[in-house]
DNA sequence: TAGTCGATTGTATACGTATTCATCCCTCGC
DNA sequence: GCGAGGGATGAATACGTATACAATCGACTA
């Protein structure tokens, strides 16, 4: 194993100049086929590849697409992110992975910059971060996928919160609940802002009150919404259903009301959203807002290679419904 | 926004030349401190950050890891992707990331020889795989993680199933259960292997016989795992303990134990491997053998980087150790 | 005072590919 | 028989950086 061969090396040996090895990589029609053929058939014995950084700094084109995401590990995030690899290697483009987690922001700035990738899919999105600023000033397309920015000017695709909460809230309420828990997140983000304010609206527009006491704000970790569900299930009078804006913390609020000896949906009915995988297993059973992955995904890249071709086409925001997904957690009867 | 600047550019703007600029961007101690200044100073100003791919393409280095991996929605496998990303980025490595299960084998054989990153990590090896056989004659530095081939000339760090395994058979036995069924996977690669018979030699050294009715060979998903609990339970003479390969089947299988009424652990006690975070929730309480995923990469992305400095050096093997996490699946009570 | 050395800096080149431009040869039409 | 034209190919160049090599300058030694 020396260096491996060059396109130079193999057009001596086929005899021709490395331009035509070049076109006849590259399909160029003005080449003779009895040429094409003996450079095909060098190619081949050499096992040849061309060196992607020599095509890539030539053409500007990596077929490298970046995506930045956070917490891998949390069910629906290791979903988008299954997906997402998916499609793009459907496409042929390879995907490098950026957890913002593990970097402070400035660090980040720098890889923005560095031209690796054509294209930038942000998956993680929130009101403060910079990252999204920074990336559409970096000039490389940029996609806002599942979390988006209200308003700003880039291609978005996320999934219609809102409406999801707002159905999910009438559900409940129309099933005859109403002392009604809320487990919620800090509003740092589009997804977790609209899907608390959506739910609220739900409730208001039934005239049903949501006590201050049966609001908790939480962190993303399951053990929050263990807590969470003790605290609210302890109460006086404890809420008959508890709403909560993700499956993780769902299943957190499961596990802690098995700890306080709760039943679920016997003592209180249990909804979550994103409806991952997980949710439909035995041991949660989980009523859950769906968010469609996959069309998310689908569109988003979509979006994305379209700005990649075109740069200066308008910025779209795609907004998909979210239907909610009835199962044990919420008792089997439907409304 | 146009053409990004060069290094050539901010060399005229500087009024230096191109090659001085360079010395300052690799710290090249043989420019004059208020050159540098200056030079560091044009720079800032005009936030230039140089072109990863002319300097990949120079250097011969990437700075970028590539990572096989499947199943990335699977617990264990989300875990060892997030701790692989957070060493890789305290490295200042870029992590670009194929899931195989996307791909046919040929495509992948293409990516490995683009030079497009300085090492690979392969996660998932199977025995009938020709992945690890391919990215070793591409002459790309490669550690195999936490699934090896034995015998293979190539550096691996594993976690030690085999005496995981061993140990948690040796638990059940000595808690006193003689009626033991065993869920496995076929024995595709070392870690389902290994876990296999590892389980089986503690049985056999103590004199306990698993009845051939009571293995179930199984998928990866959790839904076998239940169907498979069921299976065994619903047996005249049930076992009074299942242990099985990984989390999520005994995820599945405590689901499915939960769906026959039987209770854990006073009907029959539940064993997994990976210890997952997820076998931490109450929902699972799940005993299961650890696997140190963060010594496997820290080990294993040390052993790539010492690689790629050196890559003459002889392949190492590393096995470290699988230690068992007792949780409430198999009683409270210790050995 | 001439020569030498070290510290800086500039010039030129290479990495491997894609592509423009020029060249060559063959065919066709008159 | 000769020029035009088109198809096929080679030579040359550019992408943006890092680096070997050459050049310049000042200081210092013999």
């Amino acid at each position: 194993m020396t260096r491996p061969p060059t396109s130079r090396d193999l057009a001596r040996l086929a005899g021709v100049s490395q331009a035509t090895v070049s076109r006849v990589l590259t399909n160029n029609p003005k080449v003779n086929p009895d040429t094409r053929a003996r450079v095909l058939q060098v190619l081949k014995d050499a096992n040849y590849t061309p060196n992607a950084l020599a095509r890539a700094m030539k053409t500007g084109r990596t077929d490298t697409i970046g995506v930045f995401m956070t917490r891998v590990t949390s069910p629906f995030h290791a979903e988008l992110l299954d997906e997402i690899g998916r499609v793009l290697s459907s496409m042929g483009l390879h995907m490098i992975l950026w957890n913002i987690e593990h970097d402070p922001e400035e660090s980040v700035a720098e890889v923005l910059q560095q031209r690796l990738v054509d294209g930038f899919l942000l998956t993680s999105a929130t009101f403060d971060s910079k990252l999204h600023t920074m990336a559409l000033a970096s000039g490389t397309p940029t996609v806002l996928l599942h979390r988006g920015i209200d308003g700003l000017d880039c291609d978005q695709v996320v999934g219609d919160n809102w409406q999801g909460a707002y159905d999910a809230g009438r559900y409940l309420v129309e099933a005859g609940h109403t002392e009604i828990g809320l487990v919620t997140l800090a509003p740092t983000s589009n997804t977790s802002r609209d899907r608390d304010l959506g739910f609220r609206a739900a409730l208001a527009d039934a005239g049903v009150q949501i006590k201050p006491g049966n609001v908790i704000t939480v962190g993303v970790p399951h053990a929050d919404g263990h807590a969470a569900a003790r605290k609210l299930l302890r109460r006086k009078k404890p809420p008959t259903a508890i709403y909560t804006v993700t499956d993780l913390l769902a299943f957190g609020i499961l596990d802690g009301a098995r700890a306080v000896g709760a039943r679920v949906p016997d003592d209180v009915w249990v909804i979550g959203f994103d409806n991952t995988e997980m949710a439909a297993w035995e041991a949660f059973d989980l009523t859950s807002v769906e968010q469609p992955i996959h069309s998310i995904v689908e569109t988003g890249i979509d979006l994305l290679r379209r700005r990649i071709e075109d740069p200066d086409r308008p910025a779209a925001t795609i907004k998909l419904p979210c239907p909610l997904a009835i199962r044990g957690s919420t008792a089997n009867r439907r409304i």
